[in-house]
DNA sequence: TGTAAAATTCACAATTTCTTAATGCCAAAA
DNA sequence: TTTTGGCATTAAGAAATTGTGAATTTTACA
């Protein structure tokens, strides 16, 4: 079932919005301040956060802000609340690492239809617990850490393994070299520019040259 | 899997409470103050619930009032936290539907025991993982504490059959060194850093080299 | 309390994985 | 056509991780 995280200072709104979205068969948790969020947040592992970008002491963005730092939430949508279609605060709340926003006054179709559509565009088999993708001629299993291509059991070392499984994650979206390293090494190991290439590489080598397309200047992505 | 809900003002006894408890394999969720409590406790319907009687604005004592006044949480098991011994509080508190009590300084075993009798009180019976497993040219049987090799009997000592029996349960799935030592050795159990290499290799020379396989930089994992 | 088995440690050896550096290749820009 | 920027390829050696035999410490229990 796919869980959502509602923060808000407003009861009224917090109310509102849970009973159209548990109408429509969503998971719904919901917590009236910033700081509870986070918490909440890391014990819940929603697939969806709405966050009303005007609270007191911790608004929306900073919310934001702090949930994208971490890893555990690079899958996690995250869709604002913002009064009035104009508000500045849009701009910096994408900015931010948001992937929506919904003005007030909220009706009730815009919301799930907007909802609706974000998690459609998430991937569609993983869904942040699974543990198991397949796609095009592949199944890749996180716990087994194995790969099968066809009838044929890959064990790829742990590096490429985990671009592999960081390229597969979202089908389709570029990752720029930027995103890769961050991801991969870590932002505080320094390698050299080449290392990417090479590890890229070694995994067309063994699971096919057509899957990963560069995009030159711009990244690799997993097509299919 | 039990999950136990830990609310306190002081992080730092949060993180105490959920380091020890996580240790012992409980689901943790852990919140900070009163009124979140209660929000947070209806969404998560936690078996047991820890909870300070000192907090700012709602009191432990009064979240429990609260919450005896559902239904919902006619069976969750409340356990307070309180400084001292001899605090009157921890009259008033049991007579407000408090299960048990905890006094601090918390000592470790002290809070895993005490949580244990109080859900081994709860539950009934809980329906133990198999006992005996067949795979490969094994038949593995925990009670006996035995291993079949074909026609041979092997007597594996603790060490080696528990983290067999740990791999087995398992197949396919990589155990991380990690993992390997919070389960067999407990996560406060320290040891060094071939023993884990050891012991795979007293298992590999027992039951043979091909099953038990190392995934470098990652974990071992049996295979069939 | 002595003893044997079990568990752990240690110092290296053996492997595997990762990274780099040098060079080639290609397409787009000058 | 030449230059240039960006990626691909390769092989080599660095680095990280695991395997091993023997020694040492713990533990269980007679």
């Amino acid at each position: 079932m796919t869980k959502i995280l509602i923060v808000d200072d407003e009861t009224d709104i917090l109310d509102f919005l849970s009973y159209n979205l548990k109408k429509e068969g969503f998971d719904i948790y919901t917590c009236s301040d910033g700081k509870s969020a986070i918490q909440m947040a890391h014990q819940i592992l929603p697939q969806l956060i709405i966050l009303d970008i005007m609270m007191p002491e911790m608004d929306g963005v900073e919310v934001c802000r702090t949930l994208r730092t971490e890893s555990e939430f690079d899958q996690t949508l995250i869709v604002f609340l913002t009064a009035r279609a104009e508000d500045v605060s849009q701009i910096s709340a994408l900015d931010v690492g948001g992937d929506d926003y919904i003005t007030k006054p909220i009706k009730p179709q815009v919301l799930i239809s907007r909802v609706k559509a974000l998690l459609r565009r998430q991937r569609p088999e993983t869904d942040e617990h699974e543990q198991v993708v397949k796609i095009a001629d592949l199944i890749i299993d996180r716990q087994k850490v194995s790969v099968m291509k066809g009838a044929e059991l890959l064990e790829l070392p742990k590096k490429e393994f985990e671009l592999l499984w960081l390229l597969v994650s979202r089908p389709g979206k570029v990752f720029t070299r930027e995103e890769i390293y961050t991801k991969i090494w870590g932002s505080d190991v320094i390698v050299g520019d080449r290392t990417i290439d090479v590890h890229i590489r070694k995994l067309r080598e063994k699971i096919g040259p057509d899957n990963i397309k560069t995009l030159k200047g711009i990244g690799y992505k997993f097509d299919f």
